[in-house]
DNA sequence: CTACCCCCCGTACCACGGTACGGAGTCAAG
DNA sequence: CTTGACTCCGTACCGTGGTACGGGGGGTAG
């Protein structure tokens, strides 16, 4: 008794992309960076499964978490090996540069905040832009 | 009784570069952006002032804010107007994208920490990377 | 059977934000 | 008054992540 391909979605191309949210162009570019596999054309005509929307989805989430593309290739190299070490060691570093930039972003957040009360309607006269970030 | 300029810092272009952490190329890019004003050259060397230094600090906080070069042109133009109407439009646009990028950031790190702790140094087999971003 | 739409493939081009190069001029120290 | 570091300026090039174009073939609905 053979183990059943969970899903045979049976996608074109563009729906492919459609299930992740991106264009056929996008794919194709994915492909030719050796993200994603190139199926055997049966055909002239390619046919994708779910295996490759949940791969297509993992890139973009993968993006953005900050991943470059070539890191999610490294990624997708490792899914499923056992090199922990190296796993651990790619999403440590992510993570740190992840807090690094929340924090980034919240400190531009509070900078935003300051200028948008120092320009409330209400209020006269001009609105010092540059000042407003100074605080950071 | 004149009002004195507050501070004559008397930078050259290198030394207000190294004052907001860019490098020489990047100033002469932001000033045929039109981001930063070329100074009238007295002799053939340029000087900078205080007013430079804070000006292109400006650029590089907006930039972190996530603000275009092109915004931030803008801003520049706007800062000690009255428009106060396209100050505020712009500030609550790049707060809006802001928390949704700060969201976004939030639930990748929430999956690589997932990633981390399915991935173990004490935990044996293959770690699936892809499934650590699926519940996103 | 014939439209019509989609697919394949290569190549070119795009926006963004810089970064590099190189020749000529300038300026301050020794 | 030379030497060495720095400046100026134009132009060219870079990495990242796509997006567009266009000719030719395929598969399917009516």
């Amino acid at each position: 008794m053979k183990i059943e391909p969970s899903k045979k979605a049976d996608l074109t191309i563009a729906r492919l992309g459609a299930a992740a949210g991106v264009g056929v162009e996008t794919v194709r570019y994915y492909q030719r960076r050796g993200l994603l596999a190139v199926p055997a054309s049966a055909g002239a005509v390619r046919r994708y499964d779910g295996d490759d929307v949940r791969r297509l989805r993992f890139i973009r989430r993968a993006q953005a978490a900050g991943f470059t593309l070539d890191e999610i290739g490294e990624l997708l190299a490792l899914d499923r090996t056992d090199d922990r070490a190296r796993v651990r060691a790619l999403a440590t570093e992510r993570l740190a540069a992840l807090d690094a930039r929340i924090g980034e972003l919240e400190q531009s957040r509070a900078a935003l905040e300051r200028l948008r009360s120092t320009c409330a309607s209400g209020s006269k006269g001009p609105c010092p832009i540059i000042e407003a970030f100074d605080a950071m």
